[in-house]
DNA sequence: TCTTAAATATGACGAATATCATGTTTTTCG
DNA sequence: CGAAAAACATGATATTCGTCATATTTAAGA
């Protein structure tokens, strides 16, 4: 459903907005271990994200990335759409051009429905309110 | 969302249910055209469909291939299964091994119920019925 | 029975994605 | 300042997935 990049980066964020902090950077390398992933490739996704502004960072000894408020206003869909590109979820399940609301595929009144509050989900819920969840207990955050 | 293979699997089935019977069947490479999927791959799909009683097919001249009445009554859900595997669709959306109904990850609860209706959808409509819509003029199937 | 037309089986090629490596820039600290 | 520690930028390699090509098998019809 996603890409395996989207799911390092989603974990990466997550992770970072449960454990980081501007006095409590965290490095690449040390996101490595606990979301499973290699770490040069969660470094260069970082870095993508924080050119986009969804993370913050900064350089030199005590260097590290973190989210500041404004990243913690983020949310899923932007990740996805840095990382994998803007219409990769919105597009036709089958791909066809001629698809829509009006001219529909077979599939598109199986699961438009769905799709759409998936979209919206992903869309209203911020990464804050994601990381309140884990918080209190109400997901999980593991490998 | 699903992989091109699957689209192309999903627009052949639906095509030959639409236009193709015992008296008439396609061949591969005419289903190229119509479904805009490069025809050796087409086939080769098709020939892996046929291997998992998807789509019927007969060798020779006159022969290629038709949907009978058991083809019929197969799901989407099934030809994404042949095609991408079993769980691509039902694991977890980051991944994560620990994650379940009890021990759900952050996305688990915001798209949970929506995965669970397009999987339930996708695996509770013949082939018959989406081919009925488009009959109907409920849906269309171009390119 | 021989030729031909189709699916079938297998594998080679290419492109996209994931992974790794190297060097450069920035910042802190002695 | 100068050295070290980190992100940053760029490109190289590997793996997966999509595409294509070739040879084999099966069945129809003359």
């Amino acid at each position: 459903m996603f890409s395996r990049s989207s799911k390092y980066a989603i974990k990466g964020v997550l992770y970072l907005a449960l454990h980081a902090s501007v006095e409590n950077k965290i490095q690449a390398k040390d996101l490595s271990a606990p979301i499973n992933a290699p770490a040069p490739y969660i470094a260069k996704l970082l870095q993508e994200l924080a050119r986009h502004n969804m993370v913050s960072s900064v350089k030199g000894p005590h260097g590290g990335f973190y989210l500041d408020e404004v990243n913690l206003q983020m949310n899923i869909m932007q990740i996805i759409e840095i990382i994998d590109g803007e219409d990769k979820f919105r597009s036709c399940l089958l791909s066809l051009e001629q698809c829509n609301s009006e001219n529909p595929c077979p599939l598109h009144n199986l699961v438009g429905d769905q799709k759409l509050g998936v979209i919206h989900n992903l869309e209203n819920t911020t990464i804050k309110e994601l990381v309140a969840d884990v918080k209190q207990g109400n997901s999980i955050l593991p490998l």
